[in-house]
DNA sequence: CCTATAATTCGCCATATAACGAAATGCCAT
DNA sequence: ATGGCATTTCGTTATATGGCGAATTATAGG
């Protein structure tokens, strides 16, 4: 039950659920998802690590970056969970706007986004 | 996006999630989720309309009974949560006392039922 | 070894949530 | 209409959660 509720309370998070979809089918770096959710990264990686704990996602460790994804061998329930959030929010705006941005942000060079995040606060300034 | 948000943190909170596994084939009284629950009948007002804010349950006068079910039609998106939850928990020890707990209920008089939740503040005492 | 940097952990704050009891509501029977 | 009772609504309180910045950790490159 705890490891299920874990799963649940993962998914009662709007921009966890960003983040869920924006993995959909790609892996992404946590500067790449900072760049999308336009939070603190201290913020992106207690949500990252929420997705983490209910076995939402994986992670990979390349150099100085850290890549997350889908799990490779999802259980079932998670295998589920994921197929639901999907098929719920396949012609969503938010997410469909996510997605538009994300394939600009696939475009941009890693180091760049760690530079641009480095220059301001957070989010996205001018 | 706000109504699938308003499902996902309907199905963060335990208690809500043993609600509609005892709902699941069957239509039960407030008293008898309070019964099952064991909390305050307001909390548990709370939850249900949580629960039915978020279209996972609908719910039926009957005089002065308020009985709620699973909906009869229900929009994709709930149909598969609710699949999800009853396959990820089908042998799960919380509910599966639930259902042991619900066949005692059900054999109970709702009056009977009632008299016992005014006799004391709340759960069960002696 | 030392610096720079990506990411995480920690400490804090503001808000959201779950719980309760008391009061209000709605419905039936008198 | 009046009273009794099931349920909901309201107000309060304690805890959980999401957000941030500062400090820490870990890794690559000088």
């Amino acid at each position: 039950m705890h490891d299920f509720m874990n799963i649940t309370k993962a998914l009662s998070d709007q921009n966890r659920i960003r983040v869920l979809l924006a993995l959909a089918g790609r892996e992404l770096c946590v500067c790449q998802i900072i760049e999308l959710l336009g939070l603190a990264p201290s913020t992106v990686s207690k949500h990252m690590s929420i997705l983490r704990n209910a076995r939402l996602v994986e992670s990979r460790k390349e150099g100085i970056w850290i890549h997350y994804r889908l799990p490779d061998k999802p259980a079932p329930e998670i295998r589920k969970a994921v197929g639901w959030i999907c098929a719920s929010l396949k012609t969503n705006e938010t997410i469909k706007n996510d997605c538009i941005h994300i394939k600009r942000i696939l475009k941009m060079d890693l180091d760049d986004i760690c530079k641009r995040q480095n220059g301001r606060s957070c989010c996205e300034g001018k």
